[in-house]
DNA sequence: TACGATACGGAAGCGAGATTCCGCTTGTCA
DNA sequence: TGACAAGCGGAATCTCGCTTCCGTATCGTA
């Protein structure tokens, strides 16, 4: 069930049908709400798990990535890929760029992630490996002009991904 | 009508309503469609006006500002200022991130655009302001992060600009 | 096996918008 | 002034999805 909401969120984003995940579930619509009050529910349940293995991430990143630089790096390839595989992730990144304020229960989550990303950044700062005016409050835009390209559809978004990378170097 | 027309569609993009654009027009939405046979008709047109505009811009400033690192830091700062103002040129350029075809006959405008940010690139190459791999193929990507940023809402997206142009600069 | 409770499927109900259509108004010409 | 054409307004129509609801099927228990 949830299975078939992911499949169908992923591919369509927010214009995700409802029957189109029932028959993904092989079940009729009234037993998709029954557990989910509504599509809106159902999204959230499905934001809310990308949002706890997105945190799992970066806070594995912390832990097991010695290269202050190379951990940034992979902060954003890994968004990146999650970004391709998942339009509603996407658009959610796109969304929280406009303040964290109004996404209601995942606000919280934001704030988890940015803390993490604080981390990465204080690290790599000290380590002059990127531009000392950088800060956790720089991610949400870049997040969102990541998943717009993404989404997009650019075959070839490793090059914005490179450009943007370089934005952040010390200057 | 096609006054109203811009209004309706800089505020909302795509989303805007036939009615609301006869309401701002201040005739009945039957006149609207005497102009234009669909909504998407409407939206053509007021697309292919902002694509004018935007080259005209782009034409001037390859005449007349004759720092070429300037010429391209306005260039974003107008596409910029654009992409604030009207909800559906922002989300044309997001789209055409995903490669020109499909895209119609606005297919040919962007082709144009791009040919002049090809002169701006090369001048500001040579003048060995900007990194030496940059090229035109770059913009729709840059464009769709601006895009996407500016219209998420972030009210410091001027920050997201620095970033963005500090990543063109010569490594 | 009979009975109540629980879960299911999917047709029907609804709301939101785009598009169509027809009766009315206005302006022109003889 | 009277007949006709062109333009107009906006109610009615259509389509699309979300959501609700009810008859049916399944399961646990006496």
């Amino acid at each position: 069930m949830i299975e078939a909401g992911r499949a169908a969120f992923a591919e369509h984003g927010s214009e995700a049908q409802m029957e189109d995940v029932a028959r993904r579930a092989g079940v009729g619509v009234g037993t998709v709400y029954r557990h989910f009050p509504t599509k809106q529910a159902l999204a959230e349940a499905l934001i809310e798990e990308r949002f706890d293995r997105t945190i799992a991430y970066v806070r594995a990143l912390l832990d097991d990535e010695p290269d202050p630089w190379r951990a940034i790096e992979r902060c954003f390839e890994y968004c990146a890929a999650t970004q391709e595989q998942d339009r509603a992730w996407a658009a959610v990144l796109v969304l929280m760029a406009g303040g964290i304020g109004g996404m209601g229960p995942r606000q919280h989550q934001m704030q988890e992630l940015l803390a993490l990303e604080d981390q990465l950044i204080a690290r790599a700062c000290k380590a002059g490996v990127v531009r000392d005016d950088l800060t956790a409050a720089d991610m949400p835009a870049l997040f969102c002009a990541l998943a717009s390209v993404v989404q997009a559809g650019d075959r070839n978004w490793r090059r914005y991904l490179d450009l943007l990378l370089d934005g952040l170097r010390p200057r």
